[in-house]
DNA sequence: ATGTCCCTACGGGGAATTACCTATAACCAC
DNA sequence: GTGGTTATAGGTAATTCCCCGTAGGGACAT
């Protein structure tokens, strides 16, 4: 694990969320570990630690072909946890997106995290099996609607989104190619349920639209 | 849950499990229910028991669009397990493929199964991920020997493979028409590197090929 | 065993979607 | 401003889908 510096940082206010952050036990809590954009979190076949919380910024959980071809299985928010894994190891990447505050909680010896780790692991599991249905029968445009109506309700439902990752990182998610999600963007764009505000920002116009779209 | 005789059937001896399957205490054990060929076990949306554990037969996990389209998440088979959630309700269909003896384990109240359901959601999670990889990125014969080495190793590497489902299931399972499934079938087999014995039961001539192509 | 029926799987051709390649345009940091 | 990265756009090519008809295998009765 790359940590960049492990001294405290001022963390942001984090954007709303429509389900709050979990709270852990203090005596568990870690200090604020802080990522630059693109940096290593942990890596496959990495021993693993027992998880981890976004504070502030955004993580990318991928996995690799011999061939260089990039499969994102997660993206994670402010306030949302990851990389607990099955065995010693883990089995994917995570990398931080943009600069990024993580918190690394541990195993005080001989405590028993499941009970706490256990939803979460549910949560994740439901989450990847709803995305298996995106990408095995979905086409170009249901999958990007469906990756704007999910990151609008995480993000509060607002009419206003941020999408902290590059269009390759979206056509990573999704199984598409960055001209795809290009060209998907423009004809929701010109069809006005989005506009976009700038790269990473666009407006929802018509909410109802981009639900139907998603299916 | 539809189980259509709650009564004791005699379970056949299970297949070689790689990984032996996880046993539970006894006071937890329910009664063997028998599910025929293409009986639902819990739809989406019906109250979530605790977890099944399949004794003999095998299950499939899908998710339908409002047009029909579905996507298997996942297959079961004998001795693995299935049908825990997050929430109170199931997210999923759960289906028998073939005649199937299922076990349903319910919690005794006020016991906590999490240490138990934990390594078993952690476990699905990743085989969910990885399953990601396969319907984002890979290509159709790519898909096709992911899901034969997969299904080898679940039978205990034997070369001789047994697939319980049918065309049509393993298309939904990996994002493919029967009409692809069919064909990769066909050019797996021209090369050599599997022998169809029967519809449903195949050989693996060239595993090496096999892995190296599911890359 | 043998024949028949029926369901499932296989195969071919045209159509649609998406990928790949190249070029241009927009954005961002310095 | 200016340079470099990222996104958009268009044309072509490849893959896979969709629709059709045919073939094959298993179950059952004879």
């Amino acid at each position: 694990m790359h940590a960049y510096t492990t001294s405290r940082i001022e963390a942001q206010s984090r954007s709303p969320q429509p389900n709050p952050p979990e709270t852990f036990h203090p005596a568990l809590l870690q200090p604020l570990n802080f990522f630059p954009a693109g940096a290593g979190i942990y890596a496959q076949g990495e021993k693993a630690g027992v998880f981890y919380q976004v504070e502030f910024g955004a993580v990318r959980i991928y996995r690799l072909l011999a061939d260089g071809r990039r499969q994102i299985s997660a993206f994670h928010l402010a306030g949302e946890t990851f990389g607990f894994e099955g065995g010693a190891t883990h089995h994917f990447f995570a990398e931080a997106i943009n600069a990024t505050g993580i918190r690394v909680f541990r195993i005080a010896a001989g405590a028993d995290m499941s009970h706490q780790l256990l939803p979460l692991a549910l949560k994740g599991l439901t989450r990847a099996q709803e995305h298996l249905l995106v990408l095995g029968r979905q086409n170009a445009i249901e999958r990007v609607a469906a990756f704007l109506v999910d990151m609008a309700e995480r993000q509060g439902g607002l009419r206003k989104i941020e999408l902290p990752m590059s269009r390759m990182d979206i056509g990573d998610y999704l199984g598409l190619t960055i001209e795809t999600v290009s060209r998907v963007f423009t004809r929701l764009k010109k069809k006005g349920v989005i506009r976009l505000i700038s790269l990473r920002s666009i407006e929802i116009a018509k909410h109802d639209a981009l639900q139907n779209m998603s299916e």
